[in-house]
DNA sequence: TCTTGGTTTGACCAAACGGTCAAAAGAACG
DNA sequence: CGTTCTTTTGACCGTTTGGTCAAACCAAGA
């Protein structure tokens, strides 16, 4: 039986997970040190190591917690549901992901681009078994002429691509367009594509 | 005036930029060491520091080359073309890029997510431009009712999100659809998206 | 108050890091 | 062959890195 977590404990391990997260985000597990983690949550090294007992603990503790709703979206997708307002709803889900959780896509998308070595087995079994049965989802509608005949994987890649990007390209979408919200243009660029695409 | 380079320099100096590409676009700049590149370009690390000075040496050439041609397919994006003809032509152009360079996609990906600390002036400056320049061509295609009134820049966004997340997320890709090669599906699908969005 | 358990720290360590250097080894060419 | 220039290497250096530890500190309840 593990003890309740002192209030202190509550806080400080708060502040090392956003710590780590602003950091892993930016830098991947690689290139990020336990001193950027440590000045950023304002506590020495040893503190640190004192709440989370490595490096990779702290990149796992955010990892799992990340994977705890990256899902969520794909998931809320119902087969019993009008087929267009359905994957509409999902598109926009996930870029709302974005724009509340933009650390944790880029964190998803440095472990991703370093090869996935901590989460492949997840790709390979929770996300499959989820896109596979998306996937038919969607090609039943499509069979039954209630969409345009797309081809439902490259589909839900290209949700993803458009909804991560704002996140983890942040830094280039603002250098194109300064000062503007880009999130507000994206909904409704978003809603005009995949009606478009999905037509009969 | 510099002299022409040995044959030895050229094979290794050539190893060693498509060592550092393999290491560095896996890793990014702060997660990627010297003897990574030098074990992966079959040099000892003194070696590797003959034919360039520094790890940023090999990470500044290697952003350079990548520059010199990342920007091209939107440059060849031609105002006097069929709107839909050459929106769909530089989407093909830009998936190619990916097929072909998913390491440089990578690398540039890295940069991004890292804050774009070396290419951020290049971003602001011709980047911008360019895109501002396009996305003119694009809104004046628009504004005629050649093509389907949406907003260019979004438009852009949306092409370099759906062919670079095929690189990019190339391990997530694979994982999903394990076997097959996805740029033969993601041309087919980029044709029937973008014909579909630009319907006037 | 005192005691107990949770918290913080400075000093430290071995390994890994980017980089240097002089000397050895190898190519090129007359 | 001998000479000159290029290439390679092993030994080394100072710093950074992830992590340890004992000791000091502090919060809170009896």
């Amino acid at each position: 039986m593990t003890k309740a977590p002192t209030r202190i404990q509550k806080r400080n391990r708060a502040a090392i997970l956003s710590a780590g997260l602003d950091v892993f985000s930016q830098y991947g597990f690689r290139g990020t040190t336990l001193d950027q983690i440590a000045e950023a949550a304002g506590l020495s090294k040893p503190n640190l190591l004192y709440y989370f007992s490595s490096k990779e603990a702290i990149h796992t503790a955010l990892l799992e917690r990340l994977l705890e709703n990256w899902l969520d979206p794909l998931k809320a997708l119902d087969a019993a549901g009008d087929p267009v307002q359905e994957i509409m709803a999902y598109a926009q889900r996930k870029l709302a992901l974005s724009k509340d959780f933009p650390r944790e896509s880029r964190l998803f998308a440095n472990e991703i681009l370093q090869g996935a070595p901590r989460i492949e087995y997840i790709l390979h079994t929770d996300l499959k078994q989820l896109v596979d049965e998306k996937t038919t989802v969607i090609k039943g509608w499509a069979d039954k002429g209630k969409i345009a005949p797309v081809d439902p994987y490259h589909l839900i890649f290209s949700i993803w691509a458009l909804t991560q990007h704002y996140a983890d390209f942040d830094v280039q979408v603002q250098a194109v367009m300064p000062g503007s919200d880009p999130y507000a243009g994206a909904a409704t660029y978003l809603d005009h594509v995949i009606s478009r695409i999905l037509q009969p």
